[in-house]
DNA sequence: GCCAACGTTGGC
DNA sequence: GCCAACGTTGGC
């Protein structure tokens, strides 16, 4: 089967590679983005490559590894009053927004910052380098997956 | 904290 | 369907 890469955004405060280390597996939740939620629904598949990317740090960059655990499914987060993503309009018999499990895979023992990766013509046309992109989800290439990852082992 | 870039909402 | 207003993202 053809090798699907994807890359996820995080803030380290409030969910890190380190956080997800400790737990394992977790709901990708919170995405309120149609073309984030479509990436998941339509073209994420169970065991596909995720670099996890820190962002709103110091430095910004990619911190690690995980994988696709599940199928999308709908965002539970939608449906709680209490919750922070609360959205009154996704219905439990209608859902609107969805999210897919993650699974840690590795921690990189060095960070690919983001100033690095511009810098990098191995990464031109990645999708977060373009200036103005917000998506928290973005497919990636795997020449480029591989790229990030072979940088993130060697540096020390 | 600032602010540019972007997505969404809602009046018309 | 247009577009101004607004809220959010995320680098700096």
């Amino acid at each position: 089967m053809e090798r699907r890469c994807w890359l996820v955004k995080t803030e380290p405060e409030s969910f890190s590679i380190d956080a997800l280390a400790r737990v394992g597996r977790t709901m990708w939740d919170g995405v309120r983005n149609y073309q984030a939620r479509n990436y998941m629904r339509d073209g994420m598949r169970v065991g596909d490559e995720v670099l996890v990317y820190h962002s709103n740090a110091s430095p910004p960059g990619v911190a690690g590894i995980a994988r696709v655990a599940s199928a999308a499914y709908p965002d539970p987060t939608a449906f709680d009053p209490n919750d922070h993503h609360y959205d009154p309009d996704s219905k439990p018999d209608d859902p609107r927004w969805l999210l897919v499990d993650l699974a840690f895979v590795e921690k990189l023992p060095a960070l690919v910052t983001l100033d690095g990766m511009k810098q990098d013509p191995a990464l031109d046309g990645m999708m977060i380098l373009r200036k103005g992109n917000r998506l928290s989800i973005t497919p990636v290439e795997p020449a480029h997956y591989d790229h990030i990852v072979a940088i993130g082992r060697a540096l020390r």
